[in-house]
Parts: C-alpha cells; structure tokens; sequence
DNA sequence: AAAATAGTTTACGTTTACGTAAACGTCAAG
DNA sequence: CTTGACGTTTACGTAAACGTAAACTATTTT
C-alpha cells in the first residue's frame, strides 16, 4: 500500500479508518454541506482535497468548533473570488476567529499550569507516603 | 461598590451577572455536582472559593472539557488526603489530561496558522482590487 | 396591602452531533 | 449463484447542556 497522502482517491472506508471516525460521521458531515464528494455510481468517492478538508473539520472539532461554525469557515475559502465586500467580510470574520483562538490558547495555558502545579503536589504527597512505608 | 474579588459572599444574581452565565446554568452545574454553595434559608450563597470554583468550571468549558471530565479534574483536586492509590490514579489523570491539552494547543497553533495565511491572502485580494478601483 | 424584585423547584423543550437499526444495492470470490 | 464485504438511504434514538415556562416563596419598595 502506498502512502497514504499520496493516493489519489479514498473510499469512505478508507477516510473513515485512517482518521478513526464513523461512516455515519462522514456521512452527517456531507448532509452538513462540509464535504462533497464525487459519485461513482451511488459510492462516495473522496479526493486529496475532500481529505484535506475532513483533516480540517475534525480539527476544527478538536479545537471547539461547531460544525456551524465550520461550515462558516470553510465558506470563507471559497469565497476568494467572490465580489469586495464578501472578501471584507471574510477577513473581519477571519481575524475574530484568530482572537478567540488566541483566548482559548490563553486558557489551555492556565489549565495546563494549574494541573502541572497540582502534579507536582500529588508528587510530594506520595513521595512522602513512600518514605513512611520505607520505615 | 468594592472589588468583585474581595466580597465574601455571593449571590446567584452576582456570578451570573459577573461571569455572563444564566442562574439556571450555574444551578445546573450544582444539578451536575460540580458546585455546592451554602443555603441562607432556601436562598444559594456562593463562597470565593465557590466563585473560583465557577471560574475554574467556564475556563474548562472553553478548553472543550464536558461537564462530566471538569467533574472529574474538580474531584482530583479533593483527593490529596485519599488513600495512596487514589493519589495515584488521580496523578494519572492529571498527566493525561496535560498530554490532551497540549495537543489541543498544537492543533490551535495550525488553525491559527491557517487563518492567519488566509488573512493574508484576502488582503491582497482587497488590496489589489483598491488599486485597480483608484484608476 | 399591593406590587415589584429576586430567589426557588419542577418539568418539559431544544439544539448539536452523531449512534443505531432496518432494509436494500453491488460486486468479487468461492 | 449465493454469500460476504462494503456501500447506500431513511428514520428514529440519544446524551449533553442548557432554555423556557409555570407556579411558588420571601423580601423589599411604594
């Protein structure tokens, strides 16, 4: 089997495997207008870009966004030709994304913080528990 | 009216304006077991650290955490005079969940990334098309 | 006393993001 | 040719995280 980003074309199993989510999932997705596969016959046929774009969502996911909001964001990048005023919205839409992105990473940082803090404590109380038990 | 942080009680009225939650929300998380104020008569009565508590709860939220995990960390943190191997456990767990929340940052890093690519690009777009407006 | 204000409980409704089951099509292998 | 393996659609179910409405209590203001 080659590698797998350089296949030309995967099937939902394929896409559903190497990205550990169900069929049913990819399947909601598309009824979501996130994704829109080729057809061969009746069977879903995905492209690199179709799997760029899955990488996309489920990291949009990952990072708390709503299928909404992803559908948002994938609409912006389509709409590089659209006319002036579209691509001033986009931009205005895109630069808030960046500032909540950034908010949240602020977050991350202090949760981070607190539980490595509380590790440690945790660290020094069963030290000391194994000392007692030395004895 | 003094400093927010420095009042030894709260009201419900009081979180929620503070923290832009509805009263029924925070009542839900006491519902879900991850808050439990003092009662004057029938009346709720939020202590500091039940206002950290609630601040800890929203960041968490942020973070993408359920209910069910902030739970989880809230017990964590009343563990440490548990048995040993509940220290464990729970040491455990706060390591996990660091691992997790390092990988959301990373994956907050490339959205950003990207975002701030695209950015780029409609810029030039608009800039492009002011100067060809301007002729 | 009446009305407004702030709090309470109970209970049903809502949205999101799928899970799950039914019932069927298709195509290569035995 | 039928039996899997893999795919499809349709449709109902579900868990999480509240929203919302109803109906009540307690206190404060007019």
């Amino acid at each position: 089997m080659p590698d797998k980003a350089k296949k030309t074309a995967y099937s939902i199993a394929d896409l559903s495997q190497e990205f550990c989510v169900t069929h049913r999932a990819i399947r909601f997705y598309e009824d979501q207008g996130l994704i829109s596969p080729e057809r061969s016959g009746q069977a879903r046929i995905y492209s690199p870009r179709d799997r760029a774009r899955l990488a996309m969502i489920l990291r949009g996911k990952r990072v708390g966004f709503s299928l909404a909001d992803i559908r948002e964001m994938i609409n912006l990048y389509d709409q590089e030709d659209g006319p002036a005023k579209q691509r001033h919205v986009a931009l205005k839409k895109c630069m808030e994304r960046i500032e909540a992105l950034k908010q949240q990473r602020i977050d991350i940082d202090i949760t981070i913080n607190e539980l490595e803090e509380y590790c440690l404590i945790l660290e020094d109380l069963i030290d000391i528990n194994d000392i007692q038990k030395a004895q």
